[in-house]
DNA sequence: TATTGTTATACTCTATAACTATA
DNA sequence: TATAGTTATAGAGTATAACAATA
């Protein structure tokens, strides 16, 4: 008796480039997460780390637009850079209501290890890719939704 | 006195190609949850229903790894298909563990119509694109970690 | 023993609402 | 009145573990 393997297909969603980007970001986001283990660190309190590494003094609220996140949630996260002396919370002078956010010393050095460690990531990744090719990619996936 | 506008800037991050495929997957999804909501449809079973549709008397765990999720969660999935009648859990036999999937008359059809939808907010997304442009970011996408 | 479907549960991510302290 | 930060909570989405029926 022939062992009946019925294989499945997925073109009625092949079709789709929504369903291509979906299933190729899961692939780098389950690498991505494997990478910053190691670091302590989840996509978003990297993302985070990343956007105050390169704006010092960015308020918690600014960081929430620039993650495109919720205020209350940058609370936890800033909290979590914070404990790990990635951050520090320092007041500002003439609005009591703000605080600046700043990577420490230590911070900014383990910022510069993560993004080594991610550049890695990706080169492995997309080692399928051409430096032109990826340029090419990175310019299509900018244009999605400014039709 | 100036209002002191500072320019919050990302490029930290949007050196990274996953950085860019996250945040132009979250503008596809948006728009994508808007277009299935009159159907009544998520993400995960307009998938569902697309599978289903195109793999008659499949059974729940098959479809579970054509989806990437657990088996477990294909149940509550199946389950809101078959309530909204547009699919069916049918016995095998020869096998009366498992179900074989069909899509109903109406599913069949309902499906026809949440597929033209997509493909029109589809076009409205990636308007910035040409059909050759398209067609080389799903090539690309699709290279993504096979390297 | 292994597989299919099932249930219950937990964990992550994110959003909403209401509060406080400042402005 | 409006803004910054905070807390509590709720809703998706998904994963894990244990189980019954069947192979």
């Amino acid at each position: 008796m022939a062992k009946d393997i019925q294989e499945i297909t997925d073109e009625n969603l092949r079709q789709f480039v929504g369903y291509n980007m979906k299933r190729s970001f899961l692939t780098v986001r389950e690498d991505m997460a494997r990478t910053l283990e190691p670091f302590g660190l989840r996509m978003t309190s990297f993302s985070a780390l990343a956007i105050i590494v390169e704006n010092p003094n960015i308020s918690q609220s600014r960081l929430a637009e620039a993650l495109h996140i919720e205020r209350s949630n940058v609370v936890v996260l800033v909290d979590e850079l914070e404990s790990a002396d990635l951050i520090s919370r320092n007041r500002v002078e003439g609005d009591r209501r703000q605080y600046a956010l700043r990577a420490t010393t230590h911070g900014a050095a383990f910022w510069a290890e993560a993004e080594a460690a991610v550049l890695a990531h990706e080169a492995r990744l997309f080692s399928g890719l051409s430096k032109t090719e990826l340029k090419t990619l990175v310019k299509f996936l900018r244009s999605v939704g400014s039709g």
